[in-house]
RNA sequence: GGUUCCUUAGCUCAGUUGGUUAGAGCAUCUGACUCUUAAUCAGAGGGUCCUGGGUUCGAGUCCCAGAGGGACCA
């Protein structure tokens, strides 16, 4: 590391410790409280009642502010994203060890230190601690970010989020936000009657999604894996054994690049329930995001410069209807498939001679309407070909019972009426073959053993995923992936990497 | 992948048409101050101007290449 004169300074602090016979880090704190409590605990505590009856106390915390006035010091204390002043006093200090005073003087902004003494209020009314003891618990040897503007250099924010959940005060509530929203999600699918249950990431064969995969091995079996792109698969085959309603609130992996809407591993709730169909699945999954938003503070909730109404029911559309609409385009030209590849070649589609009509249609979709769904919106309808894993429409084999569900020009859910036919999937999963070898490396891999396991029975079952990054976004108003995942993937740096590599040949000499 | 912008002190940012020794605030250090709130006051130190080439008498500034990142588009 190189050297640099705020740790120089502070490890001469760290020497006067030492022989002052003071333990800089110390294996436990001292403490009766956690700072938020205290801090919602007396809030309404006044000053008199203080004093009348004294509230003695210990809390932890890291110093984020230090404000000297001679003979006594101001400080903020910090913890999860409450803070809390300490009021230290020469006199006082003096009363409890004749060297502490003398300490105060080594404290630095990052420390993490433990106060021990009686609550007061100061003449500006704002809660403290009296301090009479006090504790080191750790020494920061690096400083801590700009106190008024935070770390704002966003590559460092990512690359280094430990200083950016210390010096942007709303970085952190956003993502302890994101702990309550899962929490709250993981609730209500159980209120639904939902089973939480875990099925591998690591997969032999990847399935239950068009995407390319990150490949892996296993040592010992001498196979390769992959990381999976999709728990459906597995999901399903619960189904086959017995269970009525399964969910699972995991990571998926899906080798592709990085966006403000895309990180390669992001997290999915899916859930599956027998019995039910795609209508019963809408249901569940408006109620969700209801439920989500009233969490956040309201049903109507702030986006970028959109505002956004989660109040049920949301908006059904099909997916012809909605490129008529929002495309501006002759409805009836949608059923004609030489009009529907004028449209695609009007928009310049990729590959338009190599796609079938219902391919095609999803490309005009793409481009007429994703963006423009702000407000939650259902989209129905399907064609067969984007969507090998679902249930005909009835009497329509070219379009399947299935709904994505957008929400600020994302898509934020996927549902289907399970495809249970399994005469049916075989063929499905014999045409992503032929898409696989015509050169599509995203179609889906031939899973027999699925295929297998439909065949023993599959009862009509609803089935939903829902980006739950992405429903994170919209909850707190953050416009990129990023600022809701605690630590995005980022390219290493070329230093770090030299770095690294210094470290494992140094490990291999060893 | 394409377009475009950014990278200057630990952090947040200035830096004129290319011109002497690259500035400010916070932070740090020294001193003053026993109820402060971005405390205040006085002083001091701190730079691989992202990297490598080039143009020029002279480059933080202009040109080329590269690295990392942001935004928009696909």
């Amino acid at each position: 590391m190189q050297e640099n004169p705020y740790r120089q300074v502070r490890l001469e602090k760290l020497a006067k410790l030492k022989a002052m016979g003071i333990e800089a880090w110390p294996a436990k704190a001292t403490r009766t409280h956690g700072l938020a409590q205290v801090v919602t605990e007396f809030a309404e505590r006044t000053a008199e009642q203080l004093e009348a009856e004294p509230v003695p106390l210990s809390v932890m915390g890291r110093i984020i502010a230090i404000r000297e006035m001679g003979k006594s010091v101001f400080m903020h204390l910090s913890e999860n994203g409450q803070k809390l002043q300490a009021y230290f006093r020469k006199n006082d200090l003096d009363a409890q060890d004749p060297q502490a005073w003398e300490a105060t003087k080594l404290l630095d902004l990052g420390d993490f230190i433990s106060v021990t003494g009686p609550l007061m209020r100061t003449k500006t009314g704002e809660l403290s601690v009296r301090v009479q003891v006090f504790q080191f618990l750790s020494k920061a040897l690096l400083p801590l970010p700009e106190k008024w503007h935070g770390l704002q250099d966003k590559e460092l924010r990512y690359r280094q989020r430990y200083l950016d959940l210390v010096s942007n005060p709303d970085v952190f509530q956003t993502l302890q936000m994101r702990s309550r929203i899962v929490a709250c999600v993981r609730r209500y699918m159980e209120g639904q009657g939902f089973l939480e249950v875990e099925t591998p990431m690591l997969q032999p064969i990847p399935g239950g999604a068009t995407a390319r995969p990150f490949i892996t091995h296993h040592n010992a079996l001498d196979l390769p894996l992959y990381m999976r792109i999709a728990p459906e698969l597995y999901l399903k085959r619960l189904i086959v054994d017995g269970f009525d309603k399964v969910f699972e609130i995991n990571r998926n992996f899906r080798n592709e690049g990085i966006s403000q809407r895309h990180n390669p591993e992001f997290t999915m709730l899916e859930s599956y329930a027998a019995g039910d169909d795609l209508r019963d699945v809408m249901h569940l999954t408006e109620h969700l995001f209801e439920e989500a938003a009233l969490l956040c503070g309201g049903v109507v909730r702030p986006f970028g410069e959109q505002t956004i109404s989660y109040a049920t029911p949301f908006r059904r559309l099909t997916l012809k209807d909605a490129i008529a609409e929002y495309g501006g385009i002759e409805r009836a030209r949608l059923e004609v498939p030489t009009e529907i590849v004028k449209l695609a070649r009007e928009i310049h589609a990729a590959d338009i001679d190599k796609k079938c009509p219902g391919l095609l249609l999803g490309d005009l979709f793409e481009h007429f309407v994703e963006k423009q769904l702000i407000q939650p919106t259902f989209i129905t309808d399907y064609p067969v070909e984007l969507s090998p894993l679902t249930k005909n429409l009835p009497g329509d084999p070219a379009f399947v019972d299935r709904f994505e569900l957008f929400v600020g020009g994302m898509e934020l859910a996927n549902a289907y009426s399970e495809l249970n036919d399994s005469v049916v999937q075989l063929e499905r999963f014999q045409a992503q073959l032929a898409e696989r070898e015509a050169g599509n490396d995203e179609a889906m891999q031939l899973d027999l053993d699925f295929v297998n396991a439909l065949e023993h029975g599959f009862p009509p079952t609803g089935g939903l995923g829902i980006g739950i990054d992405r429903l994170v976004m919209l909850m707190t108003n953050s416009t990129s992936i990023r600022d809701v995942i605690l630590f995005p993937l980022m390219r290493p740096l070329r230093a770090s990497e030299s770095a690294n590599a210094a470290v494992e040949s140094e490990a291999e000499e060893a």
